[in-house]
DNA sequence: CGCTCAACCCTCATTACCTCA
DNA sequence: GGTGAGGTAATGAGGGTTGAG
């Protein structure tokens, strides 16, 4: 600075000096009046100088908190957004998995109840049930095809038997509230309010 | 009691200088 | 040796608090 040049001072304060001051700072990070004329004594520096140290100190020590925390939410938010990524995939996989299995129902039933295919998917089209328990319900009514060892098949009825049946309200999957997601009028068929989930 | 004003301190942005790769 | 980036002491603007009158 050319002030501290004119008055000729140190541009920057010892090793000794800061490291007392550093020391201060560790416990107190603003300085009562008096304790700031005494440090000043005791470091050979004006009271001006050690309080704009101070402020200057409290500054960076800002900004390196600011960009801890940055660190940590950034942490936080990949975590999550992989978190969410498998989950996103496992919701298209089971998606897949039960397309699959309303196709088999649909193909199968006219053969156990003697209605024609045609008809029974009419039925499902007129009357889309948007409930996720009535439906999986009624996917392992078929116990049938349950049995038939297919993969998404017990993969439905694995989970099915680990509800109990207050498990069994739409709150507790995934502890996500479908209500006021799925729009009933749009559900066309069985496994349409899983399209909006997710 | 409410006001003004000065003194003091703070934060924040910026400057001036130094050091180092 | 020149240069740009980063660190740091210091400055200035603007605002809050406090105590005296």
């Amino acid at each position: 600075m050319k002030k501290s040049k004119i008055n000729n001072q140190q541009r920057r304060f010892s090793d000794d000096q800061i490291r007392l001051l550093e020391s201060i700072f560790e416990s107190e990070t603003r300085l009562e009046p008096r304790k700031k004329l005494q440090l000043a004594r005791e470091l050979g520096l004006q009271p001006r100088q050690v309080a704009i140290w101070f402020q200057n100190r409290r500054a960076r020590w800002k900004s390196k908190q600011i960009e801890l925390d940055y660190k940590t939410l950034r942490a936080d938010y990949d975590e999550l957004a992989s978190r969410f990524e498998s989950l996103k995939q496992e919701k298209e996989s089971l998606l897949l998995q039960l397309e699959k299995l309303n196709h088999q129902l649909l193909d199968q039933k006219p053969e156990e109840d003697g209605n024609p295919g045609r008809d029974h998917k009419a039925t499902i089209k007129s009357e889309p049930d948007t409930n996720p328990n009535n439906f999986l319900e009624e996917a392992l009514d078929h116990r049938g095809f349950m049995d038939s060892g297919e993969e998404g098949g017990s993969k439905l009825q694995e989970i099915a038997e680990s509800l109990d049946d207050s498990e069994k309200s739409t709150e507790k999957w995934y502890g996500f509230e479908f209500n006021g997601l799925i729009d009933p009028l749009c559900s066309s068929s069985s496994s349409h309010w899983l399209n909006s989930w997710v």
